[in-house]
DNA sequence: TTGTAAGCGTTATCAA
DNA sequence: TTGATAACGCTTACAA
């Protein structure tokens, strides 16, 4: 049950190692007769080429690696398992690492990686990533951007147009008779702008005007449930002042679902007094209560498509003359109970 | 910035590759001076040892690998996360792999590990794994047992005390005045007769009847959507007939999430009418409508200890005479709003 | 204390 | 069309 080896499948056969190695990689070289033998013998015995030894001879692993900031979100865990489908289904083993945010920490898991001779890295940057160096490893081996694509390095990008979710979902919440519009946003978070922006251009489709008070900032920072109550608190503030049909609009994953649970306690009932949507990639929208509307980002085809890219950079040799694209996924509006009651007074 | 080898070292010190070798070691074989020396220029020259150069020759990898069923799994996930922490701090690369549940992919991925020279194994098998080959494979290669320990198999095995869950949960809902409990399983589910079992212990500890009919088994095959309209049905067509403060106990992840919902579409307040409590692993509990009472699995730990006993068995030599360990660790409970209100009858 | 040489499993060059 | 040989980077008897 020990792997067999070119030497022995050449003993068994009276053939050399080179010319069975040949023959299994369907040379030209080698007449069709051997190649058939030598191919019958090897699956015959179950032959798998030693990954060491190839690796050693080509300097290629037929092994590319994911960094994402936390495998515990479940967006990052999506985007993990869309590039690992579409890794192992382009004949390449994915080994995957986590910064949890922390540049520092970034460098020395690309560090490790370089010493691995991995074939390519697709990387969803943390915050404070350094692009000089991502410059610099992009110099010895492929990388492709997912997700977090602000950074100045010539290669392929994909990521979601956040402004038009949160355009959609503002849209959507006027439609349904609520113009006074709460936001939720995590300060300092690299998606907050965009998705601010598409909020802002939905109002003023609407001829809605922009109510600065109306955004509630809550440090990301804090510790899980500090946060939530920090923003029940500011929600409390804000809903006494507002009158009229009220929606919500979440911009990151976490405020998105604590915000239910707070009303709840609240004694606010959504939909019928407060709209809510929010961003979100969690797959308990459903059972929620009420079941949430979110905006969902197509993670797994984020994960898929980065892969993709990925390997047709790795197997496209003269890559420094490649044109490189920049994708932006849409994402997906998913309609459910805590937006789709009209307001009463409408 | 190409990674510099051994040789090269050499040529720059005019020594022979092997002492090089030695002294990057630390053999005894190498005067402190000269490896001082080595030490210096390798440190100097950021020196990383090739690994398929290492790998060829020691027949090692450093590598050890989980089969997971679903990373979509967020108690899975959880297990994943616990198992990388453990194999990067015990220095070992991580490769992990979706079984999807089925046995013949799980085969195929085993071989395909075997090929690749890991060095250790971590599995939660599929349902219908087959001992026989896992067995097969723990000859070559060392094996750990996690979650699914239910297999004949002379190994560690780290799982969870599935019935002391069912049993801690149904307490607390008969402490809260639940005497009447309906039970969600998941058909065929290995977990479900541990469960039940834990479940009915605590029944006979109060001297409260168990009744078949107030166990609700739904496909567990089914998609999602229609999995949630299955359990539907099926819960109001029992409430219909109970009578009393009800409890609920779910035995599994996705029914658990999804019983809230339901409830709420049904017209039925929790805690007031119903109390809810259930094995789920979600970080959502908190956020749910009302706030979820759920048995927690120590996943984490669970893929922490795992990788630990892996590396243990990898690293004594003579792991044929080790005694194998089963452990048993236990799910916490943690008490929210679904039952925590006495029913007004009490 | 240091060096030589063989070998791990492949692939690639060149010669037969 | 096939084979001998060297090489990839490393470890390890064994020799010096």
């Amino acid at each position: 049950m020990a792997n067999i080896t070119l030497k022995e499948l050449a003993k068994m056969l009276e053939l050399s190692v080179s010319s069975v190695s040949k023959a299994l990689n369907d040379s030209h070289e080698i007449s069709i007769e051997t190649k058939r033998k030598v191919q019958e013998l090897a699956a015959a015995h179950n032959y798998r080429p030693n990954m060491f030894g190839k690796s050693l001879k080509t300097g290629r692993t037929n092994t590319v690696a994911i960094i994402i900031p936390y495998l515990s979100n479940p967006f990052q865990a999506q985007i993990l398992e869309g590039a690992h489908q579409a890794a192992y289904s382009n004949n390449y083993k994915l080994i995957f690492m986590q910064s949890r945010e922390d540049a520092d920490k970034e460098i020395e898991l690309l560090q490790s990686l370089i010493n691995q001779n991995i074939d390519g890295i697709l990387i969803s940057p943390s915050a404070k990533s350094s692009v000089e160096f991502l410059r610099k490893v992009h110099q010895k081996v492929p990388i492709v951007l997912i997700d977090r694509i602000d950074f100045d390095l010539d290669t392929h990008k994909i990521g979601v147009d956040n402004e038009r979710g949160a355009f959609d979902a503002t849209q959507h919440l006027i439609n349904m008779g609520r113009k006074n519009i709460l936001v939720l946003n995590g300060k300092d978070l690299g998606v907050t702008q965009k998705r601010t922006a598409g909020h802002k251009n939905a109002l003023m489709a609407n001829q809605i005007d922009f109510i600065r008070q109306n955004v509630i900032e809550v440090d990301y920072q804090l510790p899980r449930q500090d946060l939530v109550k920090s923003l029940r608190d500011m929600l409390q503030a804000k809903l006494l002042l507002m009158n009229g049909p009220i929606g919500i609009l979440g911009n990151t994953d976490i405020l998105t679902l604590s915000v239910l649970g707070i009303l709840s306690e609240l004694g606010i009932r959504v939909p019928e007094e407060v709209a809510v949507i929010g961003f979100s990639n969690t797959e308990a929208a459903d059972s929620l209560n009420p079941a949430l509307s979110t905006v969902v980002q197509p993670a797994l085809q984020m994960g898929k498509m980065g892969i993709e890219k990925l390997v047709e950079l790795i197997e496209c040799k003269n890559r420094h003359q490649t044109s490189m694209t920049t994708t932006t996924l849409d994402p997906v509006i998913v309609l459910r109970k805590s937006t789709t009651v009209l307001p009463a007074s409408f």
